[in-house]
DNA sequence: CTGTTAGCGCTTTCAG
DNA sequence: CTGAAAGCGCTAACAG
């Protein structure tokens, strides 16, 4: 019924006091009688008044809106980490604006000036380009990066300890026998797709065995043409295991060997990075180095919520540590 | 290094120019000489001017902001729905505040007020109950339903043709000789699992088929004992055909036959509502009723942003068509 | 075409 | 404990 908006004047009138004790009411800040409270509350209350958000925000300079760029929506492991997020804040009492940029420049660093427009109280972010966080630094907003690291201006992080995980699923393939392992891999600058790069590459180091760089197959995200390329590696290079390392090149290998003919774990093995659930529930199931997704999201989530308490607190960088599901898509290599 | 932020009366001081004149020639609204615009924005760019939203908002009592409730982000179909949501409104440069209510009402009606106090453009939600969009409306703040409908107020809203997507799967089942068909579907009151019992009864009435009660089990979202009570169904009624009205359901059911050593098709039959990936992956594959739900989240965007240009516009329903898909799980009926 | 003025709703000194 | 007053940054009349 009530058409306009019900404002702090409004209830300050209805209860014979100032906006100012209005203000001090709601707000628990500052003294106010038991007496006026009480009136203030209860005017409140009948009026339905919700206080205005953009006012508070103008008047304080900062708002309860944490900003998150993520790079696909539509990827499981994004809206996990979304979800995680989101949880956080929600408990904080504080909202996600969330967008997704294609791990575009551009699009990115539009969010970045949005977030700064909104007076984000802070920003997460799964860094494409070192730009946006540096603009957003600059302006005095508080960045934590996630899965990734690519600025050049301090701030907080939670990645994977990527190296690990991939030195973890390469070494199980190597223990197995397997001598000429694929590596897929995305086609691109990030500290996660080089740490899983470089885990495999120890991997290999550490047990002395050589490394043939025509097994390793970089892939652009959304590349029409990645199963094709997959196929191609499979049938000129003959390796008896394959390491997808993210959930989108898994299935595009997944797919390939079904399309071949080929079965796992007889004639070639297959390792995914990031545990998705179709890799538990297809026979047989895949083998894959589990990330805590959710978990990642809440803890950048915390990270940023505690800075905003303390904004002195040293910069942390939380390192997660990922666990290898062996299932039975990998087995000893027939012998040849 | 600009500590601080830069604003319209600081660029309007570097070009030698009134602050309305800089307003004017930033947002492109009213006359300013080419002159003075090249200056002012000149001066924008190099000062890195970023307009502050909230004195926007607090001034034209509207923002750019739209406000999103779904029940569960770490639902594949809810996800998607938000996924198709925020990349409409990024074309139309809007913004998505996510939240993640669990379908609680509580949780429900604070999202609301917390749209309200941003003084959100509009709102979507895939409701749990009927006061968000009765408080949202109350204030004037449109909302649209999506997945399914629940105001008492005029909204506008997306949802799926439920009853034909589950009457074609359950008339899939009969044709194939099914008779005893269990159909598992979430306890609520909401129209969109009504609309799917509804499907299943009216396939049965269809074909003179009576409807056994005893087969129809309803479960809680998150119910601890789902798996075991849809094991204990199965035992003690021997359905041969297994109806899962939602992707949830549908990955119960599987995890159950698979631990019952019960194989698909040939001892028992199974289609699911909502085609999700694992679906298409295991071996046989699940037959699906398949929903366009990133498009649904398109749509409901779009009426939106529609209204937001147009208020007058008349309410609409949109009813999106399933898609029947068949795969391996279905078979005709073994001869008893 | 441009500047002046006023005010959106709230919070925060500062006097009382 | 309370009210008056100022101002956050922006925009929209309204005169010039």
């Amino acid at each position: 019924m009530t058409s306009s908006h019900v404002t702090l004047a409004d209830i300050a009138r209805e209860a014979g006091t100032s906006a100012s004790t209005a203000s001090r009411a709601l707000s628990g800040r500052g003294y106010v009688s038991a007496d006026a409270r009480a009136r203030l509350r209860e005017a409140a209350e009948r009026l339905g008044y919700v206080p205005n958000a953009s006012a508070r925000t103008l008047k304080q300079n900062t708002s309860r809106v944490i900003g998150v760029a993520v790079s696909d929506l539509g990827n499981q492991f994004y809206a996990n980490l979304a979800a995680g997020i989101e949880q956080t804040l929600r408990e904080a009492d504080f909202q996600m604006v969330l967008v997704s940029d294609n791990s575009d420049e551009l699009q990115e660093l539009a969010c970045a000036r949005t977030f700064l427009a909104m007076r984000a109280a802070g920003v997460i972010i799964t860094p494409a380009d070192r730009t946006a966080a540096s603009l957003l630094s600059r302006n005095g907003v508080e960045v934590v990066e996630v899965d990734r690291r690519l600025a050049d201006v301090p701030c907080d992080a939670v990645v994977l300890d990527n190296d690990r995980g991939a030195r973890e699923a390469t070494r199980h393939l190597l223990d197995l026998g397997h001598r000429r392992i694929a590596l897929l891999v995305a086609d691109t600058d990030w500290t996660s797709d080089a740490g899983r790069l470089q885990g495999y590459v120890n991997a290999h180091d550490e047990l002395g065995v050589p490394v043939d760089p025509r097994l390793i197959l970089p892939i652009a995200f959304h590349a029409p043409d990645a199963e094709a390329r997959i196929a191609a590696l499979l049938q000129e290079e003959n390796p008896t295991a394959i390491f997808a390392a993210n959930n989108t090149l898994a299935d595009h290998a997944w797919q390939v060997l079904r399309a071949l003919g080929l079965r796992l774990p007889q004639d070639v093995s297959l390792v995914g990075f990031d545990d998705v659930p179709w890799m538990a529930m297809v026979e047989p199931g895949i083998t894959a180095v589990a990330q805590p997704t959710f978990e990642m999201g809440r803890r950048a989530a915390q990270l940023l919520l505690h800075r905003t308490i303390d904004p002195t607190r040293p910069r942390t960088v939380e390192t997660l540590e990922p666990t290898l599901v062996v299932r039975g898509s990998t087995a000893a290599t027939a012998q040849p």
